[in-house]
RNA sequence: GCCCCCAUAGUUCAACGGAUAGAACGGCGGAUUCCUAAUCCGCAAAUGGAGGUUCGAUUCCUCCUGGGGGCACCA
């Protein structure tokens, strides 16, 4: 990476100067940065960090710098600017090489070797109950992007769904299709408050009539709940699973919660954490001492009626999670379950495991507006917009995109009537354009019979400013995936790729790349076009988007 | 009451503590004898309020105001 390159110039030419000391001691928030364009390609704020150590006006530290500096290979030019900032021009062999680099590794490129970690990522695990909503999409886009880029960092990703098809929350489902299917037969019935309302049951009471006539009309016991339980959640499953394949979102394993109380998991996680005290016995139910680790009061384990509570079977998941031998687990929660976190935390110390193993990426909610109007989102209530309706409206890459391309910590509002109108000037076509461009002048190149050579005339290239910028930015990927990572912000991936294309655009329109009076620099620009070609295809594929030949 | 997230242009979003706060949509005005105008160029338009830390704050800290979400033997 050309920023680490130019890091370590200064570096080794500040120890030069003041030694090694007066560096370490001010290493923090020492940068190179990519400046504004008038100011260079890079720039660095060294001159103003030491200035309180050497006790010297940031300009004067600037002056000695760029002096000693100035005799580089790397370097083109080198001033001071404003108040001691030093921006740096780079020489245009630097580029070139750069982009041959690119060229040479082609897909490759930017993909660090194995590192041995091996990371899961939960995310969805939606109850079979309900389509799949908006909400949930969001939360598939953020997890299925950090999944991609964690893979292309070297880790070992497992992506997985976790689903508990028991407890209550199916019963009411049960029931609730149960009724529709009465009333498919004109029966009075009513859903249960609590029950799931939602039209999507009324066309599955549809299918299981037509099925078993009216052999259950009327009738109602714990046989029939089961029928209708393993129904609905037959229907639900094979629903969801249709649109997280649409959504070209894949889980390696789908994990239910029961195997937790089969395999014996829970008890051993009890039997655990009674052995160290941490067990106490109240009104019945049997409490976990989360007060011993964090400021908040206990919390239930087992109920009084003997059925685990959700916090405990959460517990097994995570001490089940860490006897696989993950380096460490993500979580992807909505903003709802951040109140859960301190509790496992809690646990998960209890239980000895390591404090950087569990790590929630919380995203806010999704607030959906249709007609002008806020829809406040309810599965139960069946107030809800359905991820395959969103889908439907505004295609698959605009959906993905626009859920990659905002920061998980920010509500975010998804105006549908918008969304739907304006769907030709989504940014992801902006970005799709620039791919479908490139790939027509090298149709057309072919046409006009200019022959693309691979890394041949490179020398022909960065010349002008427009080329050496964009292969800086080429050069900027790597390090998009690392603020990705760092961040654990997908946004910063559409963020990057904006700006890289913007840029294209602009010097697309400015330079004629064909020409047929010069055929050898028509070659060093198409070779320009296949690196940005490379990188782009790496981070449509990353973000999930598709990669038009034409548009 | 306590805890978490958020507050930036008319709207939806950006901005590792850096220089004149960027885009997109919307508004106004331009560019096509030439590789795709789903593009490009120009104009108008924003950091909720008060303090603090810093050479330098949209960013960090405190308080206030306003939104969202939590504070179960629900999940």
């Amino acid at each position: 990476m050309l920023r680490k390159r130019i890091e370590s110039e200064i570096v080794e030419t500040v120890n030069k100067l003041w030694g090694d000391e007066v560096f370490q001691a001010n290493l923090k928030s020492f940068k190179v940065e990519i400046p504004d364009e008038r100011f260079g390609e890079f720039s660095t704020n060294i001159a103003m960090i030491l200035s309180k150590p050497l006790k010297t006006k940031p300009i004067e530290i600037a002056k000695k710098i760029v002096e000693k500096i100035k005799t580089g290979e790397l370097f083109e030019n080198v001033e001071i600017a404003g108040p001691g900032f030093i921006n740096f021009k780079l020489k245009k062999n630097v580029y070139t090489e750069l982009l041959k680099n690119i060229l040479n590794t082609g897909e490759r490129y930017g993909r660090k070797e194995p590192n041995g970690m091996k990371v899961q990522i939960e995310f969805v695990s939606a109850n079979p109950t309900g389509p799949l909503t908006v909400g949930h999409g969001r939360q598939a886009v953020i997890g299925d992007v950090l999944s991609k880029v964690f893979k292309e960092e070297g880790f070992e990703v497992t992506k997985e769904y976790y689903f508990n098809d028991a407890g209550r929350q199916m019963d009411l489902l049960a029931q609730s299709l149960w009724v529709r299917y009465n009333q498919f037969f004109g029966k009075k019935l009513d859903i249960p408050e609590d029950g799931y309302h939602g039209d999507y049951l009324v066309e599955l009471a549809k299918e299981i009539a037509g099925k078993f006539k009216a052999d259950y009309v009327g009738k109602w016991n714990d046989e029939i709940k089961e029928i209708f339980k393993e129904m609905a959640k037959d229907a639900m499953f094979k629903l969801i699973k249709s649109t997280l394949e649409r959504l070209k979102v894949q889980f390696d394993i789908f994990f239910n919660e029961k195997s937790l109380l089969e395999d014996g998991t829970v008890n051993e996680v009890i039997e655990i954490l009674k052995s160290k005290g941490l067990l106490y016995e109240k009104d019945g139910a049997l409490w976990f001492k989360v007060s011993e680790f964090v400021d908040e009061d206990d919390k239930v384990l087992i109920r009084s009626s003997g059925i685990p509570t959700y916090f405990m079977t959460d517990i097994a998941y995570h001490y089940n999670k860490f006897k696989r031998k993950f380096d460490r687990v993500y979580d992807i929660w909505g903003a709802d379950h951040h109140g859960h976190i301190s509790r496992m935390k809690a646990a998960m110390k209890a239980l000895g495991i390591p404090d950087d193993f569990f790590n929630v990426i919380l995203h806010q909610f999704v607030t959906l507006k249709k007609e002008g109007k806020e829809v406040k989102m309810s599965t139960r209530k069946g107030e809800f917009v359905t991820l395959d309706e969103l889908m439907d409206s505004v295609g698959v890459d605009a959906t993905r995109y626009f859920f990659a391309m905002i920061d998980p910590n920010t509500h975010m509002i998804f105006d549908m009537d918008l969304a739907v109108s304006k769907s030709n000037e989504n940014p992801v076509y902006y970005v799709q354009y620039a791919y479908a461009r490139i790939k027509s002048l090298f149709r057309k190149a072919r046409e006009k019979g200019i022959e693309y050579r691979k890394g041949e005339n490179l020398d022909l290239l960065c010349d002008i400013d427009q080329e050496k910028l964009l292969v800086r930015d080429l050069d900027l990927f790597d390090e998009t995936l690392e603020d990705t990572l760092r961040d654990l912000a997908p946004n910063k991936i559409t963020n990057y790729v904006e700006k890289l294309v913007s840029r294209f655009h602009n010097y697309y329109t400015d330079n004629i790349i064909l020409d047929t009076d010069n055929r050898d620099l028509s070659n060093a620009r198409l070779n320009l076009c296949k690196g940005l070609e490379t990188i782009l295809s790496k981070v449509f594929d990353i973000l999930g988007i598709s990669k038009p030949e034409k548009m």
